[in-house]
RNA sequence: GGAGAGAUGGCAGAGUGGUCGAUUGCGGCGGUCUUGAAAACCGUUGAGGUGUAACAGCCUCCGGGGGUUCGAAUCCCUCUCUCUCCGCCA
């Protein structure tokens, strides 16, 4: 969410930038203004209204102590009005407030300069493309194949267990995954995110604080009768972590990592982008999460980025970043670099992590501030990037490492599988 | 699920109708002392809104929402959450 005062300050700077996501803001910003003028004015009305019950009510406590009985009734009966006037401006203001949040929590954030205008994943930028020997061919079999023929995966199970979506992994597919999250999660603490185990569902306030709520409602799994949600990415607990807090300069940066089951309803996908491992309602991630100075935060994207390329480096798979256009930019983020592997049996790219700084869009919403040396408060940067997400990782790694006896197991995984080769 | 207790500032913990945004302790910050540190002593230390060139001033906030009252952290209603005991249980 942006800020009032930024909003009020910048409105013809954000109709601008905002055309990069072929949003139209001008309606909005307009709304914003004109309702913004409009709450000021009660504020100010309501305010002297209350200073003035507050003087009055005062006067009648010195009366009623000092014995003057008679002038405090006196006084009282001038209180009467002010009450009558107070409880109208105040729901005046009400609704001013009411009607200003709802229009700020409608714009997205603003892509940063650098974001190209665009609107479908097609107008993104590739920013790196591995050179590789991998060729697509017919006699490569596709992952769900693969996963059938070496009974790895089996989703008929997960079907009549739970439904589409749902894969069932046994023994060296469920090994595999296994190996891949601890092989993660070593990495990550390596590279000094401290690991978290989180919940997996969160409750309403949770999920609006890192846009998750009202903008993709039903996307996440609700559970009604406890008000929670089933979380889409650990993003949403562990940022959450941060939720109403004021950090001391001295804190920066934070690096948190967690390994989590997401799930996802997909509503609306279908075709063959959701064949196999593609596309789940279930999957396992580990992600990691930063919260930086604001004039850092560009930097440690980069990093981030880095970061993620080294695991699939390790992992040995060819693979490409990507810069979201305006237009595929998700809702609250001001850039985001897909990394994308490449899936040799499928001939596609697979996105296996977005890499976001949020800037303040989520600490706006969640109230994640810092003090700085002159103690003075603002909102932090918010950054977080899969580290990685396994079924397309999985797909890809068993697709691109098959050959006529079985499945190849890249080196760095050996120690954590503690097999070579699937056979 | 049953019974009870509670929710106050970074933490601990007072406050049961009238300058209470809130005593006090710890912690934090600044200072005195010290070669330096510790100890001791002194001072300072919540957030948001409005407003200002910047101060000031004014308003709101003692888990959330509503009510009583001239006036509420304090009384009433309601919701949520936490803790203790019992039950169930990985």
């Amino acid at each position: 969410m942006l800020q009032i005062n930024f909003v009020r300050e910048n409105n013809q700077k954000i109709i601008d930038r905002l055309k990069a996501r072929n949003f139209d803001a001008s309606g909005i910003v307009e709304k914003i203004i004109d309702v913004d003028v409009k709450r000021r004015e009660a504020q100010k009305n309501l305010d002297n209204n209350l200073a003035k019950s507050n003087a009055l009510a005062r006067q009648i406590g010195e009366l009623f102590k000092s014995g003057k009985k008679d002038e405090a009734e006196k006084v009282k009966e001038q209180t009467t009005q002010l009450k009558q006037e107070n409880k109208e401006l105040q729901k005046e203001l009400e609704k001013y407030k009411e009607e200003q949040e709802t229009l700020l929590i409608q714009l997205p954030n603003i892509p940063h300069e650098a974001v190209k205008p665009g609107n479908t994943e097609d107008d993104n930028e590739i920013i790196f493309q591995s050179e590789t020997d991998l060729k697509y061919s017919k006699d490569l079999l596709p992952h769900w194949d693969l996963a059938t023929q070496y009974d790895l995966v089996d989703f008929e199970l997960g079907n009549k267990v739970t439904g589409s979506g749902f894969p069932v992994y046994k023994g060296k597919g469920a090994k595999l995954q296994r190996a891949l999250v601890s092989f993660f999660l070593d990495k990550a603490i390596e590279e000094g995110y401290a690991e978290y185990q989180i919940p997996l569902v969160v409750n309403e306030d949770s999920a609006f604080g890192t846009g998750q709520l009202p903008d993709k409602d039903g996307q996440m799994y609700h559970i009604p009768l406890d008000n929670l949600f089933l979380i889409p990415t650990s993003e949403v607990p562990v940022t959450n972590i941060y939720r109403d807090v004021i950090l001391p300069e001295s804190a920066f940066p934070v690096k948190c990592t967690a390994y989590s089951t997401c799930f996802r309803r997909e509503a609306g996908s279908y075709g063959k982008d959701v064949r196999g491992l593609n596309r789940l309602h279930q999957f396992d991630k580990v992600e990691i999460v930063q919260i930086v100075k604001p004039e850092n935060s560009y930097d440690v994207l980069d990093e981030m980025v880095n970061y993620v390329t080294s695991l699939v480096k390790l992992l040995e798979l060819p693979y490409r970043i990507t810069r979201l256009c305006g237009g595929d930019l998700g809702f609250a983020a001001a850039m985001t670099y897909d990394i994308e592997v490449f899936s040799s049996a499928q001939n596609k790219w697979l996105e296996v992590s977005s890499i976001s700084n949020f800037e303040a869009f989520q600490a706006n919403r969640m109230k994640l501030r810092y003090r700085d040396g002159q103690g003075k408060i603002h909102p932090a940067h918010t950054l977080n990037g899969s580290a990685l997400a396994l079924p397309r990782i999985v797909a890809a790694l068993i697709e691109n490492n098959q050959h006529e006896n079985g499945i190849n197991i890249p080196g760095a995984l050996v120690p954590y599988t503690g097999f070579d080769s699937i056979l």
